[in-house]
DNA sequence: CATGAATGAGGTTTCATTCAT
DNA sequence: TATGAATGAAACCTCATTCAT
């Protein structure tokens, strides 16, 4: 990666012919793969095009330089996930906690686990410097949300919700990216979701003040 | 960083003259100020070595390679807030889970936050490549250790010792990690704590059956 | 050059546009110079790129390493000799050892002498460890082409021809690697013609019985 | 070796005391060894220092650089070999060839063999910027003094004497080079010597006029 | 005299990006 | 639009040599 400085990052053109966004997916698709076979530090633009079948000056064609590609990338991933999770988030809203809870963790974990390769892969990506502040945008709106989320419950109330919304977002990731990150079994990810709810749980379950 | 393959990743030499410690030192800190400064990605061994005053070749008698270099940083992080862990849970160890939490967590914290910095550009370092396997293992020995210690609990047993220690050490670390690679403010990390506690202890009070 | 370690040394593309072939020939033509002007020492990727009016992106482009530039103009070389030599044993087969022997030396003198610079810059070229191998495994088959073409004299026999083919090949080539080494003049070069078929015609006619 | 320009090749400082006179012999032993197992591109003074068992400014005390260690070295063995072959001329001049050459055949090949790797491994030093103008110049020394030893041949008469020389130098050491650095079996040695004879003496013989 | 830490020019190689075809 | 040859800055690392101790 060149010179960050500012550029711009988003994707260079909106492909609209069918053709177009075969190309793009097959670019999506290969960066995944190259990632997974040789990590982070040996992508490079040239070994993606040459994965997705296409020449590097046709890579350049749709992203307009190799943060981009990656930002890309880390997008789609983290709005599959966040769109998933948001739906289930309003199909439980104002219920009691020991129902909301449950059914988001269970839709994360599944969302999560469903592209465990993918998952993995991108929390590599996740420390670069183009991806950085994506994640964080996208973690601060997370939050935000999972407040007004909370907030709903309709068997507790919190003092400090926004702490609250954090302990509970951030002890969410953090089994879930060493389990997804050590490669965990499938049978180790079951348990794993258990427990996530019993962590979670027990945590709000102690902050919260009864309705 | 070239071709990572299994090379030699120790220390070169061990400084015997007392020139060569300070220079060690020098590298030592170089390596931070540079990681915070300029980030992983631009971080390079001449910039290291005139950050540390002293010329690539100096640097490179000391490490034989950059990993070698990031690898040694990472190292030495660890085995100071370890060792000051290792410390406190000798202190409280065979006492209620009460007294325990709260003092291992309060210990964590107080270490990770002690030299913010550092902790905070070290996560961007535990992803390379060399450094990964040492915070592998590094982590499987801290989770079995922490098995060894919630198993002392005066009042607590647990069914599956092993994925308890699991989550309670990443439900610790997520957060924590979140939040230093944040920038929280002081006012956070200290109710940070507080919420760490109220977590894990949730977490565990749930888990446990009555010894 | 680095580390010489069990690189590929083949090299890295078969152009397949004019312009690539173009640039290949001068790389080719900018290593003999280089090597001419400057030396083995003296020879670096980046003055053979200079020297061809390419840079040395390009260069990498076509050759792995320095290695293989090197291993690739020895080869090319070798080879055109190589088949002249053999052009012409073939077509004094089976004749009387004083008509077959000439022969061979004047084929090999005219080629060896025919591009002088191009073979005298190469003896140190030979040396490299990359191109030790495949010199050796030229001279094997060369002296192995040499025994057979050896025992189709008509007028002799010899006992132990292995031992023969491989005095006579070094015959050859010991006077000629130290004449065109050492910067032989044109007068000197065709006396040494007549005395290099005296050297091999004398030793041959000793060691042949009659047949 | 960094820049090879016009710098003094001699040896910095003749040793007078016994101890420097083990320095410089563990040096040079070292020299060869390091040749050996690591060949031309890989010997550095601090490998040769080390291997000697002392420091790198020790060397640097007894040879002003690189270049002139390996000057050093080559000359110490052509003197070696020289002072050998030297005293059979004298002992066999004013006799018949075929007492002649035999016996300064068997010299060089015995003196030659009796330490093949030294000998193997310099062939490699001999074609060094530095080393260069040493081997010509004792060639063509080597050279004079034999035409003057072939013309005291009882038996014969040579018309370009020096021609002869020249053709009987390179005879022998073209078939010996390639023997020594391809690592021959000391009963291929033995067999050597015998060819070696019979090609030197077919062609004296038949450039030979009677006396 | 000996030591070995320090120097820094210079070598090899990679790779994001451009642009003529 | 697609291609892929070409670019060249910049990274990593080595090693001959010096000089304070």
């Amino acid at each position: 990666m060149a010179r960050p400085a500012a550029i711009a990052l988003k994707a260079r053109k909106q492909p609209r012919q069918a053709r177009s966004q075969a190309t793009v997916d097959a670019i999506f698709e290969a960066t995944i793969q190259v990632l997974l076979g040789e990590g982070l530090q040996r992508l490079t633009t040239i070994r993606v095009a040459e994965r997705a079948g296409v020449s590097v000056g046709t890579l350049y064609q749709y992203y307009p330089n190799k943060q981009a590609l990656l930002f890309g990338v880390m997008q789609r991933h983290m709005e599959r996930v966040g769109a998933a999770v948001e739906k289930t988030m309003a199909a439980v809203e104002h219920t009691p906690l020991a129902t909301m809870i449950p059914a988001v963790i269970a839709s994360l974990v599944r969302e999560k686990t469903s592209s465990i390769d993918e998952s993995r892969v991108l929390y590599a990506v996740s420390n670069e410097l183009g991806a950085r502040d994506l994640v964080r945008a996208a973690e601060k709106y997370a939050r935000a949300r999972i407040a007004e989320f909370l907030a709903t419950a309709t068997d507790a109330r919190f003092d400090d919700i926004e702490m609250t919304a954090y302990m509970f977002f951030s002890a969410l990731n953090g089994p879930l990216r060493v389990a997804l990150e050590g490669g965990a079994s499938s049978k180790m990810l079951s348990s794993l979701r258990d427990h996530l709810t019993s962590l979670c749980l027990g945590y709000l379950e102690r902050e919260a003040r009864p309705r």
